[in-house]
RNA sequence: GGGGGUGUAGCUCAGUUUGGUUAGAGCGCUGGCCUGUCAAGCCGGAGGUCGCGAGUUCGAGUCUCGUCACUCCCGCCA
């Protein structure tokens, strides 16, 4: 017989009654009943139910393991009493009446319970002990399902034709995004390597070399701080290249692979292939944001129309001073009592709004703002709208324009919430086009403050600086250079980014040009992204690709609500990793050895 | 860098609004009972620097100030 198993905890069944089994496996429970004791042994694959009576010589030592010890136990296997059956577990007709038992490893204490599921432990106990947290079922199964989800990634672009092909990570810091980690050099004093945030050059030089389709599970570095759903530290990205592609092609070779991986693994219905195309202007109008909720219905509709000169004083006079009024429309919601509308009004002036007007329509238009309104003006409030009976409309109104849609769009997100309109079981896909290559500082500060004067004129970047504007290369210089969109775009999905990817600028001289805009000089440009233009100048093919956030998508798919969740080993939301202690101090031998010597306060 | 929340037994939490006797519960641990449970049950026991430090007060888990840790959000993430 095999020194550790014959079978594994949840292999066990009907077939083998009779057999002589062993299992070697975690005690995750036990059930003392004084004259027989039922211990459940548990392994990755689950749980089996051990039976020692009181007459087994093994009984007094079984009565006394501790949870968490790992004991072989070998005996036979029996079919339970109908009666006895647990229908809840695979093995649960039949169980293993122990004739031997060995104590391979025990445990100490464990500091919170495995076996009882029910019990949840505090996220920074779970990380300081997480070998003990990924022995639970919930960790085991999300461990697993991530295994899935990238064997089923690498499937689904194998199949068309994708290469998986590995870049550097030690590589060279980037002057374009966010902080860098860094690595110092021992071979070359006072030098650094840094961590990719992401294989953006290596694989657009790639596609120079004629690799036609690459695709990468790569890991991403960048010293930002982290959320619920974004991991600080180190992340993975499905990352993607394609050559001789237009958008079109991009988007079909994502949607073929998000078809085919949530095919094998949503547990929620979700949009099938060809996802709709959202503009970035209209996302931004109907929904105040890039990256809408389509889960939820309720839109964005300017109102600015219904208070114009309108006896509602405080919105006309804004109209006046050029203002904005943004309306949402809530359907069946009149009847709902006053304190619902004086909530949603508090809940505005704790996010910073002076107020959120309403008016209900229930018949006729009611509410404290409907009671100002001309009567005349109603009806034009009722078709503007498009309003039903039983419907209210909540209003945003500003002279910020940038900020009242800002605003609308949490409204939005509020009220469908508070109205319960939000389907929780639906995962709702979008692509976001036509991103404005380039944004004012206008636009670009408006949304959280005033901007300086000098700030409002400058231009920066709106997303991503690589990718091919939407215009003749040859007219570029003759544009207004606000007026023009990249072919560049967002995957979205349940008011999440997913992913974004671009058709680039695989023009030496464009790309040149485009940097020009925001200010830099053309010395800079041919300086900081030297290989790239190097690389263009010996015949680049045209380009694109896509970058998706997987663990982002596999926490969504999984259906947790934190990133951590879904991460073997993952750091706090100081960027530390508790168990191992990272970061931590060196000898001082090894900071000597790369020529480094810290600055910071004790 | 900024804002919110949390911190009480090994774990999860109640108690803090309105300061007042010996700080409680469930699980776990531990001693005993129990031959069919699967969150086993019953009887008993141990277990506390109320995150830490100051302050107010006759008296602080509770009030004030500071500080630390964790967490969520804003900034940030081309």
């Amino acid at each position: 017989m095999h020194k550790h198993r014959t079978h594994n905890c949840s292999e066990l069944s009907p077939k083998e009654v009779g057999q002589q089994a062993r299992l070697t496996g975690w005690v995750s429970r036990r059930r003392d009943h004084g004259g027989v004791l039922f211990l459940d042994l548990r392994d990755h694959y689950g749980s089996t139910q051990c039976v020692f009576r009181s007459q087994s010589p093994h009984f007094s030592r079984a009565e006394s393991i501790r949870m968490e010890s790992v004991i072989t136990v070998t005996g036979s296997v029996v079919k339970r009493s109908p009666e006895t059956i647990n229908a809840n577990i695979p093995t649960g007709e039949v169980e293993l009446v122990v004739e031997d038992m060995l104590v391979v490893t025990e445990s100490a204490y464990i500091p919170f319970s495995i076996g009882d599921e029910s019990d949840e432990a505090s996220d920074s106990l779970r990380l300081q002990y997480r070998f003990l947290d990924l022995r639970r079922t919930k960790m085991q199964n999300n461990i697993k399902f991530r295994h899935k989800s990238l064997q089923s990634i690498r499937n689904h672009m194998g199949k068309q034709g994708f290469l998986e092909i590995q870049t550097p990570i030690l590589t060279a810091s980037s002057p374009e995004g966010s902080r860098d980690f860094l690595i110092p050099s021992r071979l070359h004093p006072g030098k650094f390597y840094a961590l990719p945030q992401a294989p953006q050059i290596y694989k657009q030089l790639l596609m120079t070399s004629g690799f036609d389709k690459y695709f990468q599970i790569a890991a991403c570095f960048r010293d930002e701080d982290a959320r619920a759903d974004r991991a600080p530290g180190e992340f993975y990205q499905l990352d993607m290249e394609m050559s001789f592609v237009e958008q079109a092609d991009v988007h079909h070779a994502i949607e073929t692979l998000v078809d085919g991986w949530f095919s094998e693994l949503a547990t929620s219905t979700f949009d099938k292939p060809p996802f709709q195309h959202i503009t970035h202007k209209e996302a931004m109008d109907k929904y105040g944001s890039d990256k809408p909720d389509l889960r939820n219905p309720l839109i964005i509709q300017n109102a600015t129309s219904c208070f114009e000169k309108s006896g509602f004083k405080i919105f006309a006079q804004t109209i006046e001073k050029g203002g904005i009024v943004l309306g949402i429309v809530v359907p069946n919601v009149a009847s709902k009592p006053r304190s619902f509308f004086d909530k949603m009004n508090d809940w505005a002036r704790e996010n910073g709004a002076p107020g959120l007007g309403y008016i209900i329509y229930d018949n006729e238009l009611k509410g404290p703002i409907a009671n100002t309104l001309e009567k005349e003006r109603h009806d034009h409030i009722i078709k503007t709208l498009s309003l039903k009976d039983g419907d209210a409309a909540f209003f945003i109104c500003s002279t910020n324009h940038f900020w009242a849609k800002d605003f609308a769009g949490k409204v939005r997100l509020e009220l469908g919430e508070r109205a319960d309109l939000v389907d929780k079981n639906a995962i709702r896909i979008c692509w976001i086009v036509d991103f404005p290559l380039y944004e004012s500082g206008e636009t670009w500060f408006s949304a959280w403050r005033e901007p300086t004067p000098e700030e409002r004129k400058t231009i920066y970047f709106s997303h991503n600086p690589f990718s091919m504007p939407q215009c003749d290369p040859e007219e570029f210089s003759s544009l207004d250079p606000l007026s023009l969109n990249a072919w560049q775009y967002d995957l979205v999905c349940n008011g999440m980014e997913l992913g974004s990817g671009a058709i680039r600028n695989h023009h030496p001289e464009l790309l040149v040009k485009c940097f020009q805009v925001p200010g830099y000089t053309e010395a800079q440009v041919r300086q900081d992204f030297k290989s790239l233009l190097s690389a263009f100048s010996y015949g680049a093919p045209p380009h694109g690709g896509c970058a998706l956030g997987v663990d982002r998508i596999i926490m969504m798919l999984a259906n947790m609500h934190n990133i951590r969740e879904i991460i073997a080993f993952p750091k706090n939301q100081n960027a530390m990793d508790v168990l191992l202690g990272a970061p931590n101090n060196v000898p001082e031998q090894l900071l000597k050895d790369v020529f480094i010597k810290s600055t910071a306060k004790k």
